[in-house]
DNA sequence: GCTTTAATGTGAAAATAATCACCACAAAAC
DNA sequence: GTTTTGTGGTGATTATTTTCACATTAAAGC
């Protein structure tokens, strides 16, 4: 299947957009619909889900729940979806509390720093110290990992996850964390996004 | 100039690299050394400066200090950049506190709220409610804002933004806030960011 | 100062992604 | 049952982005 990245975000938008059409009563949708819902073009909808096989009915648009249905599928939101976040500072402290992933069956299992300050098993979400990160990862089988830790810390970090089994990392550490086995690595750095936000606002002002 | 969104991303992705390397005493560097910081091509690299007009010396690479005012320069970060953040949850509350901002001269100046149990003018950054978030805007010529608010309120706070003048918004609520005028917009979706990961994880794992 | 070397800068080519245009067909209208 | 209508599906086209390849040139070596 030739997927792109920009059409997964899209599939994404696509759910999020469907979700809340189903909430308002939606039980049909059509791909004009959807592209209002997301900014994007209908044409670019249909393509996107010819591309994972997604059919609808002429003229009757697409079943939202069956829809629905589909996305989760490729989402795999049928699996169980555990992941560690390694580093409690604020970005850390925010998605361990973050309701945001619940209603997506991410379940946040545990959490990990160095300052034993934060440590506690008792909480919701326990906490632990550093060099439980491992032997974590490896008992629970966890294949997704967040890093919020300073970036002289997170290649060492992902060292561990890798060893220990992880899949898919969430890396909030501004560096490219040098990688030659298969994880998958999703990085997002808030300056730079606010940095990006300031060029285009003074390219938008210029003449 | 014709640029690309990517190619502004990779544009931030050097200035970081080269930041580090300046303080670890690099004078001079090579597109190659970028591309390795970063995870791209030397071509891409060369690319990318050659459409800002940032050249270096032929054998010579390019003089580290020289980029970095030359990428500053692009990003704006001789002018003073005011952010607003509107909704104190979770991701609000770590942006308020967050320190990543300060090394790109990047200023919160203050947030808002419609919970009067946060509202303070003696901290640090001032907590403001929400009906005083139009004059501010105005009154201190904010440019930037960050809408940290559920999905159901987002639209009407990018509203008071854009009457008062805000110019680029980053948007943490999972919608698409319609925008006929100029305003640039750019999203982060902390579910999508980690539903995307369990894409390409499950993707990998496929035969 | 001449030669060699190693890096830049960029036009051309290739790869990738988005848009268009139109056929096919199911639903609605009559 | 027939016609009309409007939407999905998709090959063709266009646009965009990346990669390649190499001429150019400044530095280093001798």
């Amino acid at each position: 299947m030739s997927t792109n990245k920009n059409c997964i975000v899209r599939i994404s938008r696509y759910k999020n957009a469907l979700n809340r059409l189903k909430s308002l009563g939606f039980v049909k949708v059509f791909s004009s619909n959807l592209a209002d819902a997301t900014g994007t073009s209908s044409a670019q909808v249909r393509k996107d889900f010819s591309l994972f096989g997604i059919t609808g009915n002429k003229r009757g648009g697409y079943n939202v729940d069956n829809l629905i249905d589909q996305m989760n599928q490729i989402f795999g939101k049928h699996l169980v979806r555990k992941v560690v976040i390694v580093g409690l500072g604020n970005i850390g402290k925010a998605l361990l509390n973050y309701k945001g992933f619940e209603k997506e069956s991410i379940k946040v299992a545990a959490a990990f720093d160095i300052d034993s300050s934060k440590f506690s098993d008792e909480t919701d979400v326990p906490v632990f110290p550093l060099e439980k990160l491992g032997p974590y990862i490896k008992d629970n089988e966890v294949k997704l990992g967040v890093i919020s830790v300073p970036d002289v810390a997170a290649q060492q970090v992902f060292e561990i996850m890798k060893e220990a089994g992880i899949k898919g990392v969430l890396n909030f550490a501004p560096i490219n964390l040098s990688n030659e086995g298969g994880i998958v690595i999703n990085n997002i750095n808030l300056e730079m996004e606010l940095e990006n936000l300031v060029y285009y606002v003074i390219a938008a002002e210029k003449p």
